[in-house]
DNA sequence: AACAATCCTTGACCTGAATCAATGCGGCGC
DNA sequence: GCGCCGCATTGATTCAGGTCAAGGATTGTT
């Protein structure tokens, strides 16, 4: 295995390889003025302030800060102090592990809707970069703690969207364990694909924000493979590549027959999975 | 790849290839007699029963069914109606799912204390299949939906519990994507003794009540290959294997350098992890 | 517009784990 | 106590994807 050095490492997680959300260049923050942008919000509608009223969602902005990141901070790190909680409402966010001598593995793109920061112990269990400039909810622990007891609905919606993650990572886990390097990369088109979709936007030309080594870090290939993958798809007519960050889908039962057609269900019913 | 037919990946589902929970043989079920045995109930301390007075828990027993399934029963049935839940009081499940041409990705070793049953658009999202004689309580969803908006300290449990699963997805993640053989097999022996320590068992005679084929089948491995690792492990003087289903470990040190050294932490803090 | 810095693609070759193929072993039923 | 059957081990060989290496295409910058 090609080992990346540590510095290499360090210097993929985020520009100054020790960024954190408050020492970046590239971050503005201010407190929420008022509940109209909550109104407003890309991510209304799939998020954990989905359930609440106008009058809870006024407590909840009340904790909470407005920030946002540029494309390659690096806002939470594995390991470092888990103070706060973020709720993305737009962009793309990679959340990624790195193993002691640089090897990466990322565990998810995260988008508007998807909250980030889960603690182990009090430290971050994964880090997070952006990847497209990022614009989400930043809420301090302790607040939301106190603010979970008055208003249990937010712990539902959580359970909901952690059920769902907890769902995705398992299907994540097949695709890693057992998938060859093209049903991977199939199956992930069609996961972008329908994530799109489920979002409210066009499902075709997938938009790809992210780089062919984000790629690979996320299906357990190299970069090289990746793109030979691509350009094999692309020779038999099922895809057509837009530029490198996006991707036409020219045979979708093409691809949904690569990918090992398993069960592909758009899935939101936030409690359905639970009880 | 070497396909399995779908015959044998029937057959290696569960005996019968079709069993459920109802029409099983070695199945047995009653109502929950009485709280006693809540009470004496080897899951209690981490499972979601755990934060309950005995009052609350009088209130859970009333609605739940104590149950016992046979080794080799398939209790779970990926894409089947998700009707109950099932709480795990004793034995060792695996959760796993099945690729079309019997490719087979364990998701999961379950025991005492853990939840089963997630659900997605009303079907179950994962086969279960009993490694061990198992006992559990049983819910019917319904009821247990009901309980939820009354106790929500349950709930609060569980999402306690869905964030560990998830951390635990996370790392099996970065096991599956990115570590070679040796170090996923290290891994695994680390994190079963980790498990055993933190249900209060000695954490050194490894007990691995599954197969090699199980092992393979979480790891992303073959059986060869876990076999010719554990006796690679073996000549180095790393392990001693105890029969089939234990694993001494001799060197800690070597085993935790081999599995890449990431941050083995105990966590069972149900709530610290969210907010 | 020219440049630099990244990122992407393609080719040649290598290797870790899969596959194919026996052979050992141990627990269970009779 | 004996024989069987599923599981585990071990060996020989293959191959999917990784590694190494060289250009080519984008993107952002001055």
């Amino acid at each position: 295995m090609r080992e990346k050095s540590r510095d290499m490492a360090a210097q993929q997680a985020g520009r100054t390889g020790r960024a954190t959300a408050e020492d970046n260049a590239g971050t503005s923050r201010r407190r929420h003025p008022d509940m109209h942008t909550c109104e407003h919000c890309e991510a209304r509608g799939f998020n954990m302030c989905n359930a609440l009223d106008p009058n809870e969602l006024a407590r909840l902005a009340a904790i909470m800060s407005d920030q946002r990141f540029d494309a390659g901070t690096t806002f939470i790190e594995e390991g470092a102090p888990a103070d706060d909680l973020f709720n993305l409402t737009s962009g793309t966010v990679k959340v990624f592990k790195l193993l002691a001598d640089g090897r990466c593995q990322i565990t998810g793109f995260m988008m508007a809707g998807d909250f980030l920061g889960l603690s182990r112990g009090g430290t971050y269990a994964y880090s997070a970069t952006a990847i497209t400039p990022v614009t989400c909810c930043r809420f301090q622990r302790p607040q939301l703690r106190g603010l979970f007891n008055e208003l249990p609905k937010i712990e539902r919606q959580m359970l909901g969207l952690a059920m769902n993650e907890l769902m995705a990572a398992q299907d994540q886990m097949v695709l890693l364990g057992r998938k060859t390097a093209r049903e991977r990369i199939a199956s992930f088109l069609l996961a972008l694909s329908d994530r799109a979709v489920r979002r409210g936007r066009p499902g075709n030309p997938v938009d790809l924000p992210m780089t062919r080594g984000d790629i690979a870090d996320y299906l357990g290939l190299t970069t090289e493979t990746v793109s030979r993958t691509f350009t094999q798809l692309k020779g038999e007519g099922v895809i057509q590549l837009k530029g490198n960050h996006g991707v036409d889908i020219i045979d979708l039962d093409a691809l949904v027959e690569i990918a090992g057609q398993e069960d592909r269900v758009a899935c939101f019913h936030p409690f359905d999975q639970i009880a």
